[in-house]
DNA sequence: GCATGATTGGAATGTCAATTCCAACTTGGG
DNA sequence: CCCAAGTTGGAATTGACATTCCAATCATGC
């Protein structure tokens, strides 16, 4: 879970269980409608329409758009870290990277390639201009990497990688991969780019392969 | 160059020297305000108001917003690679793909790692729900891709590199990582990422060199 | 020098978005 | 059962934006 605004802890506010409720339906309704159309592109009547509340409702929850926007981000971050789970917390050897790599490729393909990341999408379009989404986008990529760190450390630790390996440098590279491939197969519409970007890294990565 | 909007050929209006400086004047200042705040954050007025035009030259020279983003993109893409060369066009050995992409890294530190791609942001905003932007972007990332490509291939053709690598791979993968890197150093603001995402993907290139 | 088309200014139009307001309704705890 | 707080509907407000229009001005080939 993350923080839904900010500073909070004085002005705490109850739900209800039909709260709740429609608290988590504007979430997921305003992410998958962002998700396609951008953040921008995506209007309070927009998620009205498609979540079924009135505009009050939206407002009554989150305070205004940037406050929605918000919470989509850290929903975005829980929702796809969740997915990547339990695969995300085992990413100690080449195979399981490979295979981590794989799935994100064939969810890309199931759906056309329309859509790059989830996270990344809207950090490209908010970080110069929401400062508190910048905030949440540091954390969010940063919660995705670090994962990706703890693997390839225990991957050393274990004598399995080279000591030279900068394993801090290589999950940060291999989050950059993932991210300019998402990218190009979003604008080629093929997932040929992002398999490449993540296999040429993988294979740098092998590279460091004790013996 | 590239194509003013999509299929001209008979109405093809003639620019007076006027003409032609206003709308170049009109395409660098949206290019300027479209990087900062994204297509969908750059509102004609505010092009009006920065470049010092009305509104009826931004339609007389571009039709509609459509036509001015599409303007933009060709502008951008010409831009950013003539900006790139020669170095570009003579990425042909390690040491030159490290002092090409260094480059990059240090002109994104200049400007405080505000802004990433000028190409890459606005594919990001526009691939999904622009197709004609959509068309634009791919010519544009081939035209980025395909000196890559080629100074890699003559390295191969040199018999510098192993005759196993993948050079069009190598090539998107290296793009990838710049895209990725550069998001990154966007929201972390910071170069590091990108620095460590290009270094990661020419180290793997370099692994490939014979001898 | 004139006619024709290029260029420009500036107001007008219609749409739509973000946000506010307030009244009505519901719920849970005491 | 009753009240304070949570929840919801829907209209009203305000502002911005994309686009259109028309009339005026300017440049250039003839």
């Amino acid at each position: 879970m993350s923080a839904p605004v900010k500073a909070e802890g004085p002005k705490e506010q109850r739900l209800t269980e039909g709260g709740r409720k429609t608290r988590e339906r504007i979430i997921e309704t305003a992410a998958e409608l962002m998700f396609h159309r951008g953040a921008g592109g995506t209007s309070i009547p927009d998620i009205q329409a498609a979540a079924g509340v009135s505009a009050s409702q939206i407002y009554h929850y989150f305070g205004d758009k940037q406050g929605l926007v918000l919470a989509v981000i850290d929903h975005q971050t829980d929702t796809q870290l969740a997915q990547q789970r339990p695969l995300l917390d085992n990413l100690d050897s080449i195979e399981a990277l490979r295979e981590w790599c794989d799935r994100a490729g064939n969810r890309q393909d199931a759906r056309g390639c329309e859509g790059g990341c989830e996270i990344g999408s809207l950090a490209s379009e908010l970080a110069d201009s929401d400062q508190s989404a910048r905030t949440s986008l540091i954390s969010a990529f940063d919660r995705w990497e670090g994962p990706i760190r703890s693997g390839l450390a225990r991957m050393q630790a274990r004598g399995e990688l080279s000591e030279r390996a900068d394993t801090a440098a290589l999950a940060t590279a291999l989050l950059a991969a993932i991210q300019g491939g998402m990218l190009l197969s979003q604008v080629r519409r093929s997932s040929t780019a992002y398999r490449q970007a993540v296999s040429a890294v993988i294979d740098h990565i092998e590279s460091h392969l004790v013996r």
